[in-house]
DNA sequence: CTAAATTAGATACATGTGCATGTATCTAAT
DNA sequence: ATTAGATACATGCACATGTATCTAATTTAG
C-alpha cells in the first residue's frame, strides 16, 4: 500500500457496514415477527402502487436495489402470492407490465404498520435532529450517482 | 400508523441501503476480480493477525458481523483453504482455539493490496473532509452500543 | 432489407444466509 | 454424585443471492 486509509475514512467503513447489518436485522426480524414478508417486498409493493397504470420491470429495478436476476424471482414469488400481475406488454413482446393487486395494496398497508413504525424507532428516535443532514451528506457522497427520493 | 417517519428520517433509510449496498458490491466486485476471496474474510485474517496468541470462536465472533453458525462455516472454509487451524482449547473441551497461519498472514497483505486501495478510492476520495465527522457521528447514533474500533 | 448488436426477462448453478436444532462440555446448585 | 441450565461450536434445511447464460424480441448499421 502506498497511501494508508486515515483512522476517520476506517471508522466509516466500520461504521457503515455495523450500522447497516443492526439496522437491517431489526427491519427483518420484526417483520417477520409480525408474519409479514422482507423488507424488500415493500419497496416493489410501493413502488408499484405509485406507478397505478403499470411499469416495466426494468423501470421498477432502477428504483430498486435489487439486480435483474433477483427481481425477476422475487417478482414471481410476489404473483405466486397474488399480490402482483403480470401482463404481456403490448409496445414490446419481450416485457410484462405490472401492476399491484388489491391484496398488494392491503399487505403493503398492513407492512407499513410495522415497517414505519421501525422507521421511527430504529431512526428517527436514534439519530438526533441535529445530526440528520450530516449523516444524509456523508451517505450521499459515497453514491455520487444517486439523485434522491421520488416525491 | 400513528405518526409518519419525517422526509429526513426516510431518506436516511434509503440512503443507508444505497450506500451500503454500492460500497460493499465495488469491494466485492474488486476483491473478486483479483482473485481475492470475500471482504470478510480480510477482517476474519486481521483481527486474528493482531491477536498472536491465538483467539477463541466467540471472541472473534463479538467483533464481527459473522452471526455464530455463519462465522463457524467460514471458519471451516478458512481452515480448509489452511488460512487458519483450529486447536482444541486446554481450558475448555467445547472451545476451539483459533491462529492465523502463514499462508494466512501473506494473504491478508494481499488483500490488503486491494482492500485498502479501495478504503481510499470508495470513502476517502468521495466523502470531503469537512463531511466526515457527521457521517461518523450520525452512523454511530444509530448503534447506540458500539464503542469504537480497537486501536 | 438483412445481419449484427442490444435489450428484456428467465433460469441454471454454485454459494451464502438465517434459523432452528444437535452434541458436547461446562458451571453451579442440590 | 446428580441434575438443571448455560455455553461453544457444528449442521440440516429452506431460501436468497450473484454470476453467467439462454431465448426471444427489438434496434441499429450497413
Amino acid at each position: 500500500m502506498d497511501k494508508k486509509p486515515n483512522s476517520e475514512t476506517t471508522l466509516i467503513w466500520v461504521l457503515l457496514n455495523i450500522a447497516h447489518k443492526t439496522v437491517t436485522q431489526r427491519f427483518e426480524t420484526e417483520l417477520r415477527r409480525a408474519g409479514l414478508p422482507p423488507a424488500a417486498w415493500y419497496d416493489v409493493l410501493w413502488g408499484l402502487e405509485r406507478n397505478p397504470q403499470g411499469m416495466r420491470q426494468n423501470q421498477l429495478e432502477r428504483g430498486s436495489l435489487f439486480d435483474q436476476a433477483n427481481l425477476s424471482r422475487t417478482l414471481k414469488r410476489m404473483v405466486d402470492d397474488g399480490l402482483v400481475t403480470q401482463c404481456p406488454a403490448p409496445e414490446d413482446r419481450r416485457g410484462r407490465i405490472l401492476t399491484i393487486t388489491d391484496a398488494g395494496r392491503d399487505l403493503r398497508l398492513r407492512m407499513w404498520e410495522v415497517y414505519g413504525g421501525l422507521m421511527l424507532s430504529e431512526i428517527e428516535d436514534k439519530v438526533p435532529a441535529h445530526a440528520r443532514q450530516g449523516l444524509i451528506q456523508g451517505l450521499q457522497a459515497l453514491v455520487p450517482g444517486f439523485k434522491g427520493l421520488e416525491p
